[in-house]
RNA sequence: GCGCUCAUAGCUCAACGGAUAGAGCACUUGACUACGGAUCAAGAGGUUGCAGGUUCGAAUCCUGCUGAGCGCACCA
């Protein structure tokens, strides 16, 4: 089951549909609006082409270009089609008549969803982002995850789907008995320290290396961990009271920084790996009365098919361990169980690094045969590249450890802040406030702009840059729209339902890219792909300024029906620019 | 060993089986009394890792090879 086109505001099928028509009549041969290949060109002196005949060729026996010339004089589309001309081995190029154009982009301007329609069929999704660590600061690692679901969370909703956002949390487990354990031996009870400090996350960070060490030297302390492991999976209150400070320190922490990243999550939206744990001994018992486990090394297992090791051995999702202690198999099928069941969820996304790829390919297989999925269900792994080091291997400090997100994120504000003080005229206030939406925009530009399946290498020049294909560029070209239409004051109201003209090419060319909107959020929801949307909006920022450059707007020598046209078309490219940015989790400032 | 992913300009990345593979950065040369120069225009830069195959058409699909990364039982 895919997510359905969204036919109304993509341009390209709306030519489909009159190719299709045409098809039909001169050659019998019936296909849908999407199978009539019609896609933006990029050639000069064309706005679309179609790609059919030549495929046609063959099966109907009649040369390419023949079909091309029958498709064109079948073609019915004078409404909006200027000239259909057959071109090269077979390709039909469409120029769109302006003064359709105009009226399509005058119909944007007075909607709020900018031409994109609601989808006729939305699904309900739940969404698995973020899943930081508990007791451990966020790093590099978890930027991807977090603002690729957070854009999706946005894209998705604007789509017309219901979204439900769930934090998996790494809040449970061996680790914790280890945490626990070291906490106790600090001398922590009800959130204080013996000593009576204040503990941050900071020092959680340092103490989660310390309770490594100690595990890994003193085994005596890992005997005591492991029994605590048990006494927490146990229910047993005093370490559940332990567990719970550990828990609250570090969602504060998490919340800090989602507020940085102007990423939505809320404590409400947690759902981590606890949460599952009343749900794993009925998930288990499902299992084992289906008869789908088998007990392994003395360890209970499902064997999903098709997954093999390196002896050829099959490979299983652990339920239960040799020492009777869940494994965390059971805690992915116990989620999916959740979300499709008790939720009534059906489709379940999960954005998480590739290097997760066949663990969830088990999972879902498993998902499916224990019927936690039906034919109407969809699971999608999400994945995402690896960030790498300049030296091409996963990123460390020099220290060895990992870049902090805050660090990141905060040097990335300083970086804005200096080069805002070099141009901004503003008042200090207001200057702090566009470095944060500069920096934080650059920092996620950078990182949603590339195809986001593949390994990247960060660099400080990436994630800061301010030239170029960056969201200051966007933000930028946003910013220069506000100030003519500050400066055109009533004119640009009076603008608002003026009728467009697009006489000059750069006109034409801005108001070709605004109409394509739509176009491009389906791009990037149907394969949820925020850097489509991404080079969208750096086209359309490019179309602007090349409009910009070309169609003076305030200047005298601009008559007044052009300057109404022109700041309508200016406008609507503002709200274009503003409305995919805030998609993608940027803020747009009027001013810069 | 088995499996998965990737390889495109000097660098970072696009390209839905379609025409002459596009951007940005860096580099070179320019921009009229500037609606904001965080800009624009032009130039140069490619045998899409290699070799076959499928197709009217391949960066894209298939096979093999080379190189890199990742995953493969009680850690999540």
């Amino acid at each position: 089951m895919e997510v359905r086109r969204m036919q109304a505001g993509d341009i390209a099928l709306l030519l489909g549909e009159r190719v299709t028509t045409a098809v039909a009549v001169t050659t019998g041969v019936r296909i849908t609006p999407a199978e009539a290949l019609v896609r933006p060109s990029t050639r000069p002196g064309a706005d679309y082409q179609c790609n059919l005949a030549m495929s046609l060729a063959k099966p109907l026996g009649r040369p390419p270009r023949e079909v091309a010339a029958a498709i064109v004089a079948a073609l019915d589309a004078d409404d909006l089609v200027e000239t259909a001309e057959v071109a090269g081995p077979g390709f039909v190029n469409f120029v769109l008549r302006s003064d359709w154009l105009a009226a399509r982009v005058a119909a944007m301007t007075g909607d709020e969803r900018l031409g994109v329609a609601a989808t006729a069929a939305p699904r309900r999704f739940a969404l698995d982002y973020s899943s930081p660590n508990v007791a451990k600061e966020m790093h590099v690692g978890h930027l991807r995850s977090s603002i690729i679901g957070d854009t999706l969370l946005r894209l998705l909703r604007f789509a017309g789907h219901e979204v439900v956002p769930h934090n998996h949390l790494g809040d449970w487990g061996t680790p914790f008995g280890m945490l626990i354990e070291h906490l106790v031996d600090e001398g922590w009870t009800n959130g204080h320290s013996a000593r009576g400090a204040e503990h941050s996350i900071g020092d959680l960070n340092a103490f989660y290396q310390q309770a490594r060490k100690k595990f890994d030297a003193d085994p005596a302390f890992a005997d005591r961990s492991r029994l605590r492991v048990v006494a927490l999976q146990g229910g047993d209150e005093p370490t559940l009271a332990l567990w719970r400070q550990l828990v609250a320190e570090s969602t504060r922490h998490f919340q800090q920084v989602y507020a940085l990243l102007g990423v939505s999550l809320t404590p409400e939206d947690t759902y981590g790996e606890s949460f599952y744990n009343p749900y794993l001994a009925a998930t288990i018992d499902e299992l084992e009365q289906r008869g789908s486990t088998e007990t392994s090394d003395g360890a209970v297992c499902v064997f999903p098919p098709g997954f093999t090791n390196r002896d050829g051995d099959r490979l299983p999702l652990i339920l239960r361990k040799r020492d009777g202690g869940y494994g965390y198999h059971v805690t992915d099928l116990a989620t999916v169980r959740y979300w499709t069941g008790e939720r009534g969820m059906t489709d379940l996304l999960y954005v998480v690094g590739t290097p997760q790829a066949q663990h969830f390919q088990m999972v879902f297989g498993a998902s499916r045969a224990a019927g936690y999925l039906d034919e109407d269900h969809t699971t999608v792994h999400i994945g995402f590249g690896t960030i790498l080091g300049e030296d091409g291997r996963t990123i460390r400090t020099r220290e060895g450890g990992s870049v902090k997100l805050v660090d990141l994120l905060t040097e990335a504000v300083q970086h804005a802040a200096k080069v805002v003080a070099d141009r901004s005229e503003l008042d200090s206030a207001t200057q702090a406030e566009i470095a944060r939406a500069v920096g934080i925009g650059a920092v996620k530009y950078a990182d949603l702009s590339g195809n986001r399946e593949k390994d990247y290498v960060f660099t400080w020049d990436r994630m800061l840059a301010t030239d170029g294909n960056t969201s200051v560029y966007l933000q930028y070209a946003n910013a220069r729209i506000h100030s003519i239409l500050r400066k055109a004051g009533q004119a640009a109201d009076a603008g608002g339902g003026a009728p467009i003209v697009l006489d000059h090419p750069a006109e034409r060319a801005l108001a070709l890219r605004l109409a394509q909107f739509p176009a491009a959020i389906e791009a990037a929801v149907e394969g949820y792909a925020p850097h489509k949307l991404c080079q969208y909006l750096f086209e359309t920022a490019s179309a602007f300024t090349g409009f910009y450059e070309n169609c003076p707007i305030l200047a005298t020598s601009t008559t007044e029906p052009v300057r109404r046209s022109r700041l309508v078309l200016a406008r609507l490219c503002s709200q274009v620019l503003t409305r995919g940015l805030d998609l993608l989790g940027i803020e747009a400032p009027e001013r810069m």
